[in-house]
DNA sequence: TTGTAGGCGTTATCAC
DNA sequence: GTGATAACGCCTACAA
């Protein structure tokens, strides 16, 4: 069932068909009943490609993100096409792995596929240098489409970057950390992505505001599961500390279980903190203190941002969320 | 850029250009290099919605889940998505929530995009009774495209299924638990999908096979997260249990966190059987035993069978993956 | 081996 | 208000 079909049966023209599906005024209300009838009757839709070839669009939107069945991405991912279905968009969803490569070979497939529009989810594809030349790719695609990003920092026209304030946040918890009477903190990282270290400079700030020492011994880069963090750390021979700052809930949880084989009290002993409040922080005992990152809110003001900007109305290129720190049983202060 | 300027440039016909880039047998080598060199040197590629217009399709899949924020479903649409890729589909994603309303109207926008395939992800789409009237639009769905269902079962043509064996993992999961002394074990659902069933179903008759009593009060539906399954064991005053089955890993964390609560020991005096294997299962202390219901062979399955039934070769309709109980620290059978 | 021309189903721009 | 008709950019018989 074509729209020649419809124009045939409801006694009109296309053009007359094509006006009643966009509800243009033009057309007379006995004329749109006349061929609503005709259309709800025989369930016609129109055709998408045929309709992209003409406007230049399917109304669709790229997801970008190094992997799904990360929780992080997930939640982003879940909320992110809820809402944009809601203002009509479809979304591409791909995974990219966690490298630039992936990402530029990706996006340029996405490129192709005429998306209106692409955001790149998590810290992974920022470098740690907003200006850097790595992620030139991404100002190149800002060209063509605009580009959000979701708690990754680029610098460029038509890139617009929702964030965490990571660095506050972090400076903020392990502040109250030292103030409480912990000296020795060990800092848990992952990777070196903009996040990352906008988490680690936060640190230890922190620790030089308040006159302690930043020991290079007690920062730690793991990749890998909770298993992975675990006999890492039991490998360190028993590093001196008393308190631990992780940069997701997987490394805190990591450390947990370390605590427990050395059978530290916790927080006693060793008071940990998580970050992203995620499901896995309600999954041990004691339960997990964490920074929630405010996914949800980045993700909501990335489609607001984006709704906008598809009107070209003026936005601002970069918003930031507070984190907030959730206390659990794994901390005391 | 468009196939006529390309066409131009190379001194020949859009036909020619269009048989190069279906690297067609019928053109000249000499040809086939001389356009090459212009669709390079120009970085053309052909419009999507032409293409989709003339052939009727966009080379997608739809990729429909309650949520992904859910670890199962978030690993199964990482997968999917990945190997699809690589076979050139594009994935749309749609998360609807647990009902057949939200998949209904889904699927309906997707088939209106043209898709030319569409799985559906997870058992609450599947009903009980695979010849239920409740999941007729799907059998509808797949009139027009071919459905592939990832641990459901609804039964039609063009209809294909992959499932875990959920009846005969909870059945042998379930027997080794009595063989190993445990008399009273507590059955932890969280719905009445299909996949739920056939594990109830295989608890029950292995019950019944061990010439132990079916008590409708050792079953326990609950729907929530951890907590919610901690409040709500502990609101049943002490039942008289000493194992748990679970439906799968959060539930079987909630257990768990309710042997803390109450002091007993895990497992001597409760031991917890999650299900999924999921991320969840590292997280606790007792690591926690848990049945891998194979999502990513499920995946797999998927993936191999939507390959052949768009080559039109012949593919069976039911797939069954085999569960593998992996122990760890909250059993001792 | 290559070119011509018609078709795919819309939207948009003209006339009337 | 409404109707013709020309794009939109590709694929593919069919002709040469």
């Amino acid at each position: 069932m074509n729209i020649y079909e419809i124009a045939e049966l409801a006694g009109v023209s296309i053009a007359t068909v094509s006006r009643v599906m966009n509800d243009s005024p033009l057309v007379s209300e006995k004329t749109k009943k006349k061929v609503r009838d005709v259309i709800a009757q025989n369930e016609y839709t129109p055709n998408v490609f045929a309709r992209g070839l003409g406007l230049n669009s399917m109304e669709t939107v790229g997801l970008i993100c190094p992997d799904v069945a990360d929780n992080y991405m997930a939640v982003a991912v879940a909320r992110l096409e809820r809402s944009l279905r809601e203002c009509g968009y479809n979304c591409f969803l791909r995974c990219t792995g966690r490298d630039h490569d992936g990402c530029r070979k990706e996006l340029r497939e996405l490129l192709q596929k005429r998306i209106d529009a692409v955001v790149l989810i998590g810290s992974s594809y920022a470098d740690d240098d907003p200006d850097s030349e790595k992620v030139e790719y991404i100002r190149q695609a800002a060209s063509q489409i605009p580009v959000f990003m979701l708690n990754g920092y680029v610098r460029g026209s038509n890139i617009y970057c929702a964030l965490c304030n990571d660095y506050e946040s972090s400076y903020s918890a392990v502040s109250e950390m030292i103030a409480s009477g912990r000296k020795k903190p060990l800092l848990l990282m992952n990777a070196r992505t903009y996040s990352a270290n906008q988490k680690r400079k936060g640190c230890e700030e922190a620790l030089k505001d308040a006159g302690l020492p930043v020991e290079e011994s007690r920062i730690l880069y793991i990749s890998g599961g909770v298993e992975a963090v675990t006999n890492h750390l039991l490998r360190e021979q028993h590093p001196d500390i008393d308190a631990v700052f992780a940069a997701n809930d997987i490394l805190a949880i990591g450390a947990l279980k370390y605590a427990e084989k050395l059978g530290l009290r916790v927080p006693e002993d060793l008071c940990i903190l998580g970050y992203n409040n995620s499901q896995f922080a309600l999954c041990t005992n004691p339960e997990l203190s964490s920074i929630d990152s405010r996914v949800d809110r980045l993700c909501d003001i990335i489609v607001d941002t984006l709704q906008l900007r598809m009107k070209d109305q003026p936005v601002s290129s970069q918003v930031y969320a507070k984190g907030s720190l959730i206390r659990r049983g794994t901390t005391d202060f």
